[in-house]
DNA sequence: ACCTGAACACCGTTCAAGT
DNA sequence: ACCTGAACACCGTTCAAGT
């Protein structure tokens, strides 16, 4: 006799997304979100392969949504130089708003990698306006330019690394607006 | 009647770093040290106040050594613009020699963060190539702006952020060279 | 077909008892 | 003064038994 579903596999990792954020990942126990969810913990192996394809699944939707702001971000400037300051903004915007999942996203480990289609996605706005700046041949290396040292500025922002005085955010201000200048009026 | 120690706080941190490259921040177990430095669990409640403990001491000495190889890189080149790819390079094989460990001293946490010291300590030689390069001034700013991107490229490449294609040395080159540009001859 | 209680292995940590 | 076995609370996960 089939039991009527008393969950899904969205509203798992919905509040895995929220538990995340309030309690950290070693808050994200499969009890915690069994708990939120209205479930015993041994149910959620059903929708889940166990914690380690959540952790993963959470990772996806949170680059997706990323994806989401660099898209809208992008959109909402067309002079390029001044898009790459908007994206890298949207990039910070973001990270402050779930630093949490913000960092599983760039967390190493293999097994929770994004899936190369939405690491694509997510990154198809910035090598747009790349290519823009300086060109098909090294849009790519300027899109990693850009995206290297926006993710590591809100990565040590998060991880407390800038606790050495001095204004943060105009040393963001500072970097963003060099290296849109150094992407757009190359030396040499 | 005293017992003879059986091992010592400086065998525990090296046997923890040991651990983490060989089986990952999960497989630092307190078990697996305590086998490790031949001792049994509990016994290392008398050196560490606990697990969180252990690992910040093992970050801690993860950036005092990075401090020391970025002294050591600064010292090697005269030439500011040349220091900072010199820097930049060293950051990265530094990585890339302790994926695991690198990747602990820019965690986030709060709870494991860097001591103000050391922290200080580890980027006094990038801050010093910085104020070569564009003055006193915009030290700090320049500093962040290189620490940044050298630790969110290297980040990105050790989580596989990087598999779009594409030389992934080349874009390292390409954005190092870009930056001590930037830096050097600022546009405007 | 989903859900559950019970159970297992494993973890961090505490503590009284040994030497 | 350090070390240990035993114990506790808490994980992730499995599985047979319920509906």
């Amino acid at each position: 006799m089939p039991t009527p579903d008393r969950t899904s596999l969205d509203e798992i990792v919905r509040a895995g997304r929220r538990l995340l954020e309030s309690a950290g990942l070693d808050g994200l126990t499969m009890q915690a979100v069994a708990d939120s969810v209205g479930v015993r913990a041994p149910s959620l192996y059903k929708r889940v392969r166990g914690r380690t394809e959540l952790v993963a699944l959470i990772a996806e939707a949170t680059a997706y949504e990323l994806g989401d702001r660099l898209e809208a971000a992008a959109a909402a400037e067309s002079d390029p130089e001044r898009a790459v300051v908007t994206l890298a903004r949207a990039v910070r915007a973001f990270a402050h708003e779930r630093p949490a999942a913000f960092w599983l996203v760039f967390a190493p480990g293999g097994g929770a990698a994004i899936d190369p289609e939405t690491l694509r996605r997510a990154s198809a706005p910035v090598l747009r306006v790349a290519a823009d700046l300086v060109g098909d041949d090294d849009a790519l290396n300027a899109a990693r330019m850009v995206t290297a040292w926006a993710n590591g500025f809100v990565s040590m922002e998060l991880s407390g690394a800038f606790r050495l005085g001095g204004d943060v955010d105009l040393a963001f201000e500072f970097g963003v607006a060099r290296l849109g200048e150094a992407l757009a009026r190359p030396a040499a």
